[in-house]
RNA sequence: GUGGUCGUAGCUCAGCUGGUAGAGCACCGGGUUGUGGUCCCGGGGGUCGCGGGUUCGAGUCCCGUCGAUCACCCCA
């Protein structure tokens, strides 16, 4: 029985997430991330502890637990509130600044959706320095993640990059005081439109109607260059903290168009991931699939953790795997060659051949040919299907009577002779392919 | 967590106003004592998500529950 919000997938599927884990890895290691895993569990003071209420977090009880036990555990909902922890208790060993990066579950009790579940993958890079934190990495991240889903059979992604400074020091400069209620408002947007935008801006913070238009004008704001910066001053609104924000959102954006043309977007909507960001906040849609929200987001916290008055400021970005994976699993946009690792089947010709079968196998093997004996002496006809039923491209006929061994690919038809010590299927071949559609 | 829609064989679905289940594909066997994918013949398989209620009788009506999905919330 399935439990609602935590996907099984099949080996197919399986196959294709250990595949963009692996591009993950490999990629962040090339830009020098270190790995890092942190506990699943967390005081649920520390998962809470940056105002983080509204996050359905999951507590962990024993079964014998006499009562409401001291020090409640609860399992992550992210990866960066537990790797705040993890630097604030180990600043004494770590060098900064410091970059690694965490492939894990997280959980959230949410209601789930197709790409929204309570138990998911998340493929975490960050970079945390001891007091303050160069900017150039906020430049980076985008670079890393295009890098990772370049390399990949999905479809172009699209990071849209904002800066909370750039908002709040225009709210400010504009006049209104409750930035974040206004962000908050702003944020709906896409969902409510700009005439009810409007409505709350002038209920709930006393925005005059030109103010709000005003903001939403600033909201409509979306550039792939540099050009954004010209449209917010010719909205008139001057303060010391939008001129901060605006040259960093620039560099971010100059950067991204010089390794990547076309990966970065300044789009001044974009304002989520409210709790502890204090400055860039990224957000990623895969071209055609814009409809499903973002699936890779993150943004510069120079806040989040602290010890005594040493503040250790970080920025990062998480790709939600098991969320886009979902997805492009419900639109049959990602396939694999077959259905398990096998490249070849050695058939059986009689169960007394087994011994000699495996030693074909074990010389496969031996050089990097995954291998396996075919299940039982049946016809060769079955031993075929049960390759061809699972995609395994070429099935080997052992020699009788001192011929010489074949090997067929069951795809073309063509069988030749082959030595198991020498023989090798083409690269492409060798393990199972992952492609988009 | 709130609200809506949906839930019949492995898959896609049919089943009229309630009278105790069907098709195609898939699967298994045979035709083809051993190199498959075509074709022909035959076969297995469903407590109609689960539980309760109404009724002489429920896949078909009502309630609950679980699951999927959509919107809200929130976010990967």
């Amino acid at each position: 029985m399935p439990i609602s919000g935590f996907p099984e997938w099949m080996p197919p599927q399986r196959m294709i997430e250990q595949r963009v884990i692996d591009r993950a890895r490999a990629t962040f290691e090339l830009y020098g991330y270190a790995p890092l895993e942190t506990r699943s569990v967390e005081p649920i003071e520390t998962l809470l502890s940056k105002g983080e209420t509204s996050k359905e977090v999951y507590l962990l009880s024993r079964l014998q637990a006499e009562k409401a036990e001291e020090g409640q555990l609860g399992l992550h909902f992210d990866l960066t509130v537990p790797f705040a922890r993890f630097v604030t208790e180990n600043a004494g060993k770590l060098q900064f600044p410091f970059k690694r990066y965490q492939i894990q579950k997280v959980w959230r009790g949410e209601r789930p959706q197709e790409g929204r579940y309570r138990e998911f993958l998340q493929a975490d890079i960050d970079v945390v320095n001891r007091g303050t934190l160069p900017f150039h990495y906020d430049t980076e991240m985008p670079l890393v993640i295009g890098d990772v889903l370049s390399g990949l059979p999905v479809p172009r992604a699209r990071i849209q990059v904002n800066n909370r400074k750039v908002c709040e020091g225009f709210y400010r400069g504009l006049g209104l005081a409750q930035t974040d209620e206004v962000l908050r408002i702003i944020d709906k947007l896409d969902k409510i439109g700009p005439n009810a935008v409007k409505e709350q801006l002038v209920a709930k913070v006393g925005a005059t109607e030109a103010q709000a238009d005003t903001c939403l004008a600033l909201a409509d704001i979306s550039s792939e260059d540099g050009s954004f910066v010209d449209a917010v001053r010719k909205l008139g609104v001057s303060d010391p903290l939008l001129d901060e924000g605006l040259e960093e959102l620039l560099r971010v954006v100059e950067t991204a168009r010089d390794h990547a043309p076309g990966l970065v977007v300044a789009e001044l909507k974009i304002a989520r991931g409210l709790d502890y960001y204090t400055g860039t906040v990224y957000e990623t849609q895969l071209e055609g699939y814009e409809r499903f929200g973002s699936i890779c987001s993150g943004g510069r916290y120079d806040n989040l953790a602290t010890v005594g008055n040493e503040s250790f400021p970080g920025v990062g970005i998480s790709i939600g795997v098991s969320r886009m994976l979902g997805i492009l699993f419900g639109q049959q946009a990602l396939a694999v060659s077959r259905s398990v690792p096998t490249c070849v089947v050695v058939a059986l010709p009689h169960e007394e051949l087994r011994a000699d079968c495996d030693r074909t196998a074990g010389a496969l093997r031996r050089r990097g040919i995954p291998a396996e004996v075919a299940p039982t002496a049946a016809k060769f006809g079955k031993q075929i299907q049960y390759a061809d039923k699972r995609g395994i491209p070429y099935v080997w006929f052992p020699g009788r009577d001192g011929e010489p061994d074949t090997v067929k690919d069951i795809r073309s038809g063509e069988q030749v002779e082959a030595d198991a010590a020498a023989w090798e299927p083409p690269a492409a071949d060798l393990h199972p392919v992952i492609s988009g559609s």
